[in-house]
DNA sequence: GGTTATAATGTAAACGGTTACATAGTCTTA
DNA sequence: TAAGACTATGTAACCGTTTACATTATAACC
């Protein structure tokens, strides 16, 4: 592999001056350009990534911390991300912390050493001191789904409570008047709002009560648990917002067994919008996240900081979307 | 941050020395060592990943290629070799090729400037001449579900014939007697393999015919028209076997459409053995490979390869098994 | 007792860029 | 026309490691 040395050497100018062609820096004649960039031809140089980084802090790199891939709501994300990324020339390094604090400060420590550029964590247990000492040394971080206390870096999530609203609203206008609300772990700021988004619309309704909130841990057995739940509490129940997919997958798998037929008897909306909802049978309504946006944009505001240097610590709640499917449907009259 | 010099001085010895005990390279003695150890935890010393880099020509980062996050196929290999990585102190990098030869070389051309310590491809279309010159330049590759002709890497795949033979036979025990396959394109070996061994199993069926066997894309859609075309074809089909899950659910859509019952008239079996297999209505029977493990041994050899500079080009397939579910499932008499 | 391994350590040159600072030449401008 | 400003370029230090080579002391051998 050619260097910037013999670059410049059969260029017959300075190191110096290749550099400053191949960064648009300083200024150079344009005919001593128009040299060195001959030779950057007929050597096919490329410059050195490591040499670079080591020289200016910076390896063109992101990292992008999950709970876990494996978790059908982050693929999105990470696409949305590394395409972002990878349109800018970046690489993106993929972590997956199953929500461990320990593990996210392991990428961190191993990590900072490598010079990467910035950090998006979609995972819900950073550490403040963490962030506290990645915003000592000036190395930019956006936070997915999530706002720490302190947050003073910038927050990307959807509008939950607005989501939250929509399906039960929807459900509403389907003819539901006793609907139940499967709710996620209440540390998470995304079930949260999605807990209170339920209670302002729902709360109104004659059939309402606190007793149809139950909770789930955001995966299908812990949807099925609270649909028996539920059950035995309401069996007049005629609604299920569940507080994601997977969680409305598995009250659908619970209906289905004890032969309660959906949309007839009971109706069943999600949210996230995962591609698991069109699967289902019936269909799921669900209220779908902009997901692969949402990682474009997280990629894009970093990108902008890493530029710029300047941080804007605004939180971006995006807009979701009803989608209406059969688990929802009004029987015809 | 503490630099390799602050450690030499704070010890009394030279950057050389603190270097061979960090390294555990030549012999130090052991008092000497112990100064310099003192002396990197009162700095809270961590050596700079990228000054080593340079000068070693190795990150410690491994990189991954796949065709797309999004295919439910991936994300548990990524996981499988993030989690190997990690352990072993290296980090991932990510990207999407979408099965382009071009984006592919991109990426290589990129990274290759980063001095990645080695790639994993698990994307189909890596050209001849990428591979060619990384293996120039010493740079470990592992291929994951896929050889060259020339394969000269070591490669990992499961075994798809005996798979799809596996398949085949589960739906004869079953009582089906017109089983049809849908395949993949042919340009992937896995998608050939499977139709080698739906062909050597069901070959030998009285009811056996080739226009039993159709194709498809690996995708839902595709699955789905390859049932219009069957049921068209053979009104009298007991069994359909899919080259992979996604058709397989395609499958299932198709027929239930029609108003067919899986398991009592048609019975369907998958291949890959995905999580939305364990959401559909009936639950999908399916012959899945061990994805996360196949992840896991290629980011293995991978390091082997790293750290050793062996190169054993081995061809490992994995054995599959064969999960029954009720699409299978044949009545009680 | 002189030669030769071997252990323990240091010196300084890589690795391949960026960039602060210095220098020389060309314009302006009062 | 001398001072100041600006353009174009070069020199060399620096980023933080690794490592080839050199040096010294000590042990081992004939």
């Amino acid at each position: 592999m050619a260097t910037i040395r013999d670059v410049a050497r059969l260029a017959g100018v300075s190191v110096a001056t290749v550099s400053r062609v191949i960064n648009q820096k300083d200024s150079v004649n344009s005919e001593t350009a128009g040299q060195v960039l001959k030779a950057i031809e007929q050597l096919h140089y490329v410059p050195n990534a490591v040499a670079r980084g080591l020289a200016g802090k910076k390896m063109g790199i992101i990292v992008l911390i999950l709970p876990d891939i494996l978790n059908p709501f982050f693929p999105a994300l990470a696409r949305g991300v590394e395409d972002v990324a990878h349109k800018k020339g970046l690489t993106v390094i993929l972590g997956n912390s199953d929500d461990l604090g320990i593990k996210e400060s392991s990428y961190i420590k191993v990590l900072r050493e490598k010079y990467v550029d910035g950090f998006i964590f979609a995972s819900n247990t950073i550490r403040e001191e963490d962030v506290e000492s990645l915003r000592n040394d000036r190395i930019p971080i956006v936070l997915l789904d999530r706002g720490l206390n302190t947050a003073s870096c910038p927050v990307i999530r959807s509008n939950n409570r607005e989501g939250a609203k929509l399906a039960v609203q929807h459900l509403i206008e389907q003819g539901c008047q006793r609907i139940a609300h499967i709710y996620g772990p209440q540390e998470f700021i995304t079930a949260r709002d999605r807990l209170l988004g339920y209670e302002e619309a729902a709360g109104r309704l004659k059939g309402y009560s606190p007793s149809l909130m139950v909770s789930g841990n955001f995966d299908i057995e812990s949807g099925r648990n609270a649909v028996e739940q539920l059950i035995a509490r309401h069996p007049d129940l005629d609604g299920i917002f569940a507080g994601n997919d997977l969680m409305a997958v598995g009250a659908l798998k619970a209906l289905h067994d004890r032969g309660i037929r959906v949309p007839e008897q009971v109706k069943v909306c999600g949210f996230d919008g995962i591609g698991l909802t069109e699967i289902t049978e019936p269909e799921l309504t669900t209220v779908a996240q902009p997901v692969y946006e949402m990682g474009g944009l997280a990629a894009r505001i970093l990108l902008d900081e890493i530029e710029s240097g300047i941080r804007e610590n605004t939180l971006r709640e995006l807009d979701v979307r009803l989608i209406p499917r059969k688990s929802t449907r009004k029987e015809e009259t």
